[in-house]
DNA sequence: AATATACAACGAATAAATTAGTTATGCAAC
DNA sequence: GTTGCATAACTAATTTATTCGTTGTATATT
């Protein structure tokens, strides 16, 4: 699974807020100013060549949706920032931001209540 | 501040692993197969150009260091990525990846362990 | 049926990134 | 001082990404 550039991720943004679209909603959903139709045509077609959407075809005209959630590629793109700049350990990089208070005390806690539950669950197996 | 490009950022990660290095230090880290001395040279020099890095000459040749550590760099990639994926809440990305089974247990209890301490810290004051 | 409209497909033009050859200069060895 | 080597600077070539004009076809409108 490759990498999404810059240009192709601002439409898969759009596609997973949509769910499903065709280029006129998907233009319609930038911000000014906006591309040209046939520019946001031409990404959608380049991202359904690498495998990130495909589309249904009513008539000649194409919906498109994506066929990786936001979820499956935050996980895959975070996984890859997580070994380069981490070497390979959440705990490094959770750690590193709480120290850093990037992370605010009310967010700790919330953290904290919700991993106290999944280790609880992990544990009850 | 602009984001790395891949090139860009593998010669960024010799840099922050080495402190400081003449092109051809540089080029040594590398993997094989091994760019062309003058790859790197002007990757170097384009990291110059944007800010990234600065040298001190001895002579002809030139030592490189970042001006950026590898720590300001995550922090300001990890933001975007919090950012454009979880409506910039630190909380939403780690309790996702707890949810995920991505942090194990005892990252998790390793990571709770300190921010019971950072929360600490900052309700002491 | 003729015209207008909408959109996918194609492809050209440009821009940005990547890679590496060539050149010039300084230094070392002889 | 002449030769050879190392390296920075410059430049060219290639690849990849981005943007959008043009074309053709289907459908709607009159």
């Amino acid at each position: 699974m490759r990498e999404l550039t810059r240009a192709e991720e601002e439409v898969m943004q759009v596609l997973w807020k949509l769910k499903k679209g065709f280029v006129k909603e998907i233009l319609e959903l930038f911000d000014e100013p906006k591309p040209a139709y046939n520019t946001v045509s031409t990404i959608v077609r380049i991202l359904q060549d690498k495998g990130f959407v495909s589309h249904k075809a009513y008539g000649r005209t194409h919906e498109y949706f994506p066929l990786i959630s936001k979820n499956e590629y935050s996980k895959m793109h975070l996984s890859t920032f997580v070994n380069d700049y981490f070497s390979n350990s959440f705990e490094k990089m959770v750690s590193f931001f709480a120290k850093e208070k990037s992370i605010s005390v009310k967010e700790m806690e919330e953290i904290m209540k919700i991993m106290e539950g999944e280790v609880k669950k992990q544990k009850a197996k």
